[in-house]
DNA sequence: GCTTGGCACTCACACGGGCCGAGTGCCAGG
DNA sequence: CCTGGCACTCGGCCCGTGTGAGTGCCAAGC
């Protein structure tokens, strides 16, 4: 177990390095911190923290810069997260109030998140499945064509066309409509697939074609959209990054434009509280040098999906890790008030 | 006016230059190209389009490099728009065929797009105002909360909620929505606003309040979706540039993420052919070391959104060009189906 | 008058040596 | 266990040199 002034030296390292961006040595540690040892002495505990893994030197004689190992024992054990000063708050709000719509609300997310971290920022579509379902349109596009409309209560749309058979009645259309409303207004989507299960049972047998049609098409929907959507924002401030980046910023791009990692990243997030991931701890290797905060947002208590910012390891945590969560909070209501 | 042979060594510039990503000199040039003339012939060519503007040295003693007046030259005379293979295009129909809904045919052709060129790709979603109505739907969500939905020809749905002042009956719902669409289906979204202009007159007084909370309802969603929405991919692409560009992506970057400057840069385009924008063409500053290449794509004859490319200059302009005008035939074949 | 070979000139760039200084590890004394 | 002192290491910077691609110009040839 490491002394409490070994910790306290980690500390400083990461917050030195995560400030100047440069390996950081003894003697400007004691300089910038009180922390009432010689730099001999600091010495001595680098080459402890060392040896455990938490720091490294990049080459001989410069200095030290926290390892991944070293960043989560900081998040751990050493980073309280820093809340938002009422001014940040209050424009946070301001920025988020005024959407019209859910894609405005995700859009003015991703901008708000990247601004406020400096980073790049993800954001997650409320997922369907796990969405409640608002209302189920069925429109007649055409006498054998029909769209199928799905409303949740977090704005989102989803539309399929549904190419029938037969043509279909108008009142049995609204005979469909009605029932498949009755059944699953209210419930999850998750459970949509049960509660329809038997529905073309009850209808006469010139139509069960078509139900089942239309209900294939749904159940399909929900499936697919298991993959979910996502947005992304603020790419411009990788250019931020290490002076080193053509081969760093690179391989970052390319996994944040394969949304498939990213949402697998964001699925493996804790649902509720925060989730970071550093560095290594990241399965895709194009990630190797980023570090993930990532958290679940709703309309109630339970998240309806993840939203988060990407960044480098070296990353000020304590204030990124405060702006996530405060911007999932006020998205959670928003989407309630809609 | 230059000479049949100086225009040919400009291209024999351009060529070389995108091939080699560097400055191509009097000698390389006779080797690589039949000019019949000998490396002394191609200097003094070479100093007469310098004078000229259409080429420059990067400093002296090296190769031309194209300026954009070169390019530009090039592009207006010396190319031809480059088909794509056969196996090409099976493939870009392989890939675009499959797509369920809109979202799913945008995202599609913007990874394409990014793909075969392998540069930056945008893609407009369809304009509102250009589209045809299919379908306006009105929903009861609450008692007096209703749910506008906007379904356009090409797919697209938009949707907003609606809070009235007072319940607004069932019967009353449905009267509305049959007359609404009865004047609007089949007719361009520009043309709503005075299609519908006298509509509440024909209302009971009792509902004519609503009706006309519905119709701004639907008013302001056509103005404020002018400012059209759009999807970039392929950013990954911009650090193949040169290697000097910590300086050069970021600004290029930072204007992708601005979606009015791009909307703005496309919608300067030309509706029909295509539009090549070289350079400091540009408006955008951030944008005044790359080419745009912007082709509007539609379902019919009429063009009801725009999509193209954004490189460096210095890129293959046949190669793209005839990238851009496949892909934007396709979509507009994938929408006309749908 | 255009084309050509010859020639001197110009730089960008790569290579290599030397200096500097931040930072380390170790050690002996408090 | 902390501290000051000391020798050592090594990356980064400056600078002089050499090299080669490429140019501009000129005089001769077709």
């Amino acid at each position: 177990m490491l002394s409490e002034r070994r910790l306290e030296v980690l500390r400083a390292i990461v917050q030195d390095y995560v400030g100047t961006e440069e390996p950081v040595g003894s003697k400007a540690l004691t300089e910038r911190h009180q922390l009432g040892v010689s730099p001999a002495t600091v010495r001595n505990d680098m080459a402890v923290l060392e040896d455990e893994g938490f720091i490294a030197q990049p080459h001989t004689s410069a200095g030290r810069i926290p390892t991944d190992k070293g960043y989560r024992l900081f998040v751990d054990k050493l980073a309280a997260v820093k809340p938002l000063s009422s001014p940040e708050r209050r424009a946070i709000q301001n920025f988020l109030d005024g959407a019209v719509d859910l894609d405005d609300v995700v859009g003015r997310t991703v901008r708000l998140l990247a601004q406020l971290t400096r980073q790049v920022a993800v954001v997650q579509y409320p997922s369907l499945t796990r969405s409640t379902v608002r209302h189920v349109e069925l429109l007649a596009l055409a006498p054998a064509r029909l769209m199928l409309v799905l409303i949740t209560d977090t704005g989102r749309v989803e539309q399929r066309l549904v190419d029938c058979e037969t043509p279909f009645a108008e009142t049995s259309l609204a005979d469909l409509r009605a029932r498949l409303n009755s059944r699953v207004v209210g419930r999850k989507f998750a459970d949509v697939p049960q509660l329809v299960q038997d529905l073309p049972d009850s209808f006469e047998q010139d139509d069960r074609s078509t139900v089942s049609t239309v209900l294939s098409v749904l159940l399909e929907t929900l499936v697919e959209e298991t993959e979910e959507r996502l947005v992304i924002g603020g790419t411009a401030n990788l250019t931020r990054f290490g002076h080193d980046f053509p081969l760093t910023i690179r391989p970052v791009l390319e996994a944040l434009e394969e949304h498939v990692v990213l949402l697998k990243l964001l699925g493996e997030a804790k649902d509720s509280g925060m989730t970071v991931r550093i560095g290594h701890e990241n399965a895709h290797e194009g990630l190797a040098s980023t570090s993930v905060v990532a958290v679940g947002y709703g309309s109630g208590d339970e998240a309806v999906a993840k939203l988060g910012v990407v960044g480098p390891t070296r990353m000020d945590y304590p204030g990124t890790m405060g702006a996530v969560r405060a911007v999932a909070r006020y998205v959670g209501q928003i989407l309630a008030e809609s």
